[in-house]
DNA sequence: CATGAATGAGTCTTCATTCAT
DNA sequence: TATGAATGAAGACTCATTCAT
């Protein structure tokens, strides 16, 4: 056996143990599933385990790590080369919902690694969610340049995006949804483009008192 | 001592550990939290603690129930005696806010009741959350029967605040997030209300074949 | 049950374990010892063992203490009282050799410290023998000012009793040695006193060449 | 490659081995040296070992077997040749000390074999020591006869010189004394030759009635 | 001969819960 | 009712040894 063919081995038996430790964590949270799980499901010797992860939390995280580049990478593929902003942003929230339609078990690798590992800095998924962010900030920063949306703070608008597709899969998840996330983005992007007020709904709000209800201000720091 | 005094007691004493908890649970989590830890912190012997809950478990769950309770109660109070539904809203989303702002620690309780306590059929948070969601479709329902608001699905657009406001807590606290949740309300509100898009970006998103979308930055690299 | 009834009985519970392990240690070594064998001999729980010592290394370490306080003891009640410091010496001399008859299991424990413990700054047996040392640097002090010992080097001949007996109690262990380390003492002291040589054996050792064979230097540092 | 050649490779991989061994125990202990600490070190795979030694133990029996049978090589050296048995004993006494100046570490693998070997009826350094004695025992006897010697007892007196030897540089270790042992041999064998007394301490001594026997300085506190 | 991945028995330690006083 | 000593099941991790390649 060449050392190339070993190295393969290797990284190959990585990838199972941490396609099965996602399933198991995920199945029963951290807490819950021992290591003497894995091995079981795998069929190897619990030693074996070590070998790869030199302990329980490395690889509680190292899944957790990988499920987020997942996500990144289905976002990235579904948003690729759409240039209109509008598409864009839709295109976006269905990828997101997407992928929690066929990861929803991902959200329980997620709560836990908050819930084990607070004094970690910063949560894997922040790290992720932030770079998407970015992106959303970009894309609204162009179309407020070019009028199409209105007078917003960049920020916290890309900001709002973000924490409603989170709770929605979080809120989905946390009632055992099955399926179907995806279904709702519309929905979501259609209140998020357009409000829920009727143009009635808007100038009786805006008339009682003020006629300027929320003036936005310099974009503010995170 | 008659049975009034030792019931008053023993209520008091129950609050006493209740109360206790909620801060232990919410700084360290319910798997690193043990029960040495609360006798300790109130001086009183481990067994005490059984005297007036059954298991660690229970405790815990009394202690999310509490903290429920308490955002339900912080909510009725805010909204309470409001007519306008504009209002009516801007006030529930901020006292919702206001509420974290002060109990932000909470979120600890819901995640880890989440992440230990899996099986139980239904999260205490949803519990409560249903109700207050129940509220704000009335009075969406009444709001577009008023033409106050656009034809939208009622219970997927309450749906939809309920999932933002969640997502903003929660986000907020893997954040670390200290304080001044409140001050966000606004915004949140205006994007719900209005959406994000000028006459222009609606007129434009409508007319899908326009010639000249939007001047896109150049996207990011992730 | 008063405080101090709980108290004498914690205080006496840790004897026990302290006075098992000693016995234990002694015969199996550190190593070989598993904290289930404590639990098993004092039929109670592995837990309690871990009331009174928090890990095993503690147990061991307070072992060792309380082994080398008992010897500190014994030789004190042995010499205590004695002026003349022929007989003071031989005292000692006798009072060492027969708490190791009564206690050879202990050289492990010593032998166990250093082997497993070689980080901690002092072994435990040391600390005790330089008191010892001390007071025997002050009796030789006294014999060569009053002109009953030789011009030497009090620091380095207290050393060499020191040495030659703890090598005497050691090299009879690794033997297996059964009893009747005490009746080395005559002997031992004898040869300390009085050297091996005959009064020709000197004067021959002395003429070969050099007048002057060894010659003391002024106190050393230790 | 013929079958000779096979055999010197043979022959030098396992004195690599048993060399880095040798530096590898004394530095961490038995147990605290792993099987894999070897084969980082010497840069062979963890199996490898395993076809030269057939067990970790029997790796460091090897070991211990080594050191001694050098020490043997060194006094043998130091002492061949010398007929005078005072420069025999005194040359005798420097190269045993001479030895572990250079080779302090073997004394971790002594107090190794002992803690963790127990069972083994006879620890290899008694072996070798064993033999050294008798040569002194000779030497003694002769002396004895000559009338260089007092009317001592033979067996005993070897042995005490045996003990003070290896109670010096086990002391000397636990201190983790930084060489010049050989320093000390005149001392020792000055007094090992002549006692600590001086002609009168001899004197009182044997007349024990003395009237003033020595000014013990004040005893000292423990 | 050499390799190093796999093995799994063996240990220390934790902590919720019980119960005699 | 309060106490806190005792319990013991459970679980993470180690490492000498094996063996297929």
């Amino acid at each position: 056996m060449t050392p190339e063919e070993r190295n393969d081995r290797t990284a190959h038996r990585r990838q199972e143990i941490l396609a099965e430790a996602t399933n198991l964590f995920a199945a029963e949270g951290y807490a819950r599933t021992k290591v003497d799980d894995f091995a079981l499901r795998l069929s190897v010797a619990k030693g074996t385990i070590y070998r790869y992860f030199p302990t329980k939390e490395q690889l509680f995280l190292a899944v957790a790590d990988k499920a987020m580049e997942n996500l990144q990478t289905a976002m990235h593929s579904a948003t690729g080369g759409i240039d209109d902003p509008f598409k864009r942003i839709a295109a976006a929230v269905e990828a997101y919902l997407s992928f929690f339609d066929a990861n929803l078990h991902l959200i329980e690798i997620l709560v836990h690694e908050r819930a084990e590992f607070r004094d970690r800095k910063k949560p894997t998924c922040l790290t992720y969610r932030d770079r998407n962010i970015k992106n959303l900030e970009a894309l609204l920063a162009g179309m407020k340049e070019a009028g199409l949306a209105r007078d917003i703070d960049v920020v916290r608008t890309a900001a709002i995006l973000g924490d409603l597709l989170y709770g929605t899969v979080y809120t989905h998840f946390l009632r055992g949804g099955r399926r179907n996330l995806k279904k709702l983005a519309p929905q979501i992007v259609d209140v998020y483009f357009n409000g829920i007020l009727s143009t009635a709904g808007k100038r009786t709000r805006s008339s009682p008192r003020s006629k300027n209800p929320v003036p936005t201000r310099k974009a503010r720091r995170t």
